[in-house]
DNA sequence: GAGATAAAGGAAAAAAATTATCTTTTATAT
DNA sequence: ATATAAAAGATAATTTTTTTCCTTTATCTC
């Protein structure tokens, strides 16, 4: 169980019970969505504003703190900001997992004559999971 | 110059004029926004409803004719379906083009030890077009 | 081509998602 | 302990997307 006291305040963010909350949901969880997280801080909040989720993630989101995982034909998941990785999607259950992808031999082997300069790669996997296939 | 008169019928789907309008816009500019076919079907259909808009694209998703783009860090964009292709979007001025990457060979080098059964996969690359370069 | 009809368009309202405003509370520095 | 800027909560406002309801129209059949 990880502490985010130290990491809020080197971004000048106030390590409130609120935000360490929400750090703590993404590290448990890994990928949530904003309904869950709202549903889960209800939990240890029971007055929270769904106003606090939205304005949490986004100045989240702005320090690179946290990181939003964009899947096509469903809505957003946001998790904290780690190694560089792509994702896992399960078409069945909705379950997102990380998946380390060789994106600098991708890059060798994909002809890019459009002189384009290339900074970084979302590669969202979609398919079915371990557990969906039983 | 593409006609979809034919297409949208195979999908029992009536070829009305703002459809047709639809289906060239998507032919001409590739990838656009919601706002941007809005604004340009504004230009042909001056009474034309936003909800046409969205009605239409959410039945030609639902159809596969059209395809959602889904770009870290801002608005999706849509196109018409072809074959199976992935993205390059550029940071500076937001333009989206096309790339051909290699994903059979990415799966053959990507340890998939999750036991994932791998189907599809989403590709999006970010950096600087050619344009912007300059 | 005229009539029948189900589908689609337009206008407006409703719902859902996100952001802004304002007051109160609180984390943090002194 | 106090001061203060930032954050929370409540609420309103805005933005985005979907739904409803009535009118129009594309298409089928004759
Ligand atoms: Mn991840
Ligand atoms: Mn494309
Ligand atoms: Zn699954
Ligand atoms: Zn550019």
């Amino acid at each position: 169980m990880n502490n985010y006291t130290e990491l809020l305040r080197q971004h000048n963010l106030k390590a409130t019970p609120q935000r360490l909350a929400i750090t703590d949901i993404l590290n448990m969880h890994g990928h949530v969505s904003i309904e869950f997280l709202y549903e889960q801080m209800l939990n240890k909040f029971n007055s929270i504003s769904l106003a606090t989720i939205y304005k949490n993630i986004n100045i989240m989101l702005e320090n690179a703190f946290v990181q939003e995982v964009k899947i096509p034909h469903s809505k957003s998941v946001y998790e904290l900001t780690k190694e560089v990785h792509s994702h896992l999607v399960c078409d069945n259950c909705g379950a997102v997992q990380d998946i380390t992808v060789p994106i600098h031999t991708i890059l060798e082997q994909t002809d890019n004559t459009q002189e384009f300069e290339i900074k970084s790669a979302s590669v969202v996997f979609t398919g079915i999971c371990k557990e969906c296939k039983n």
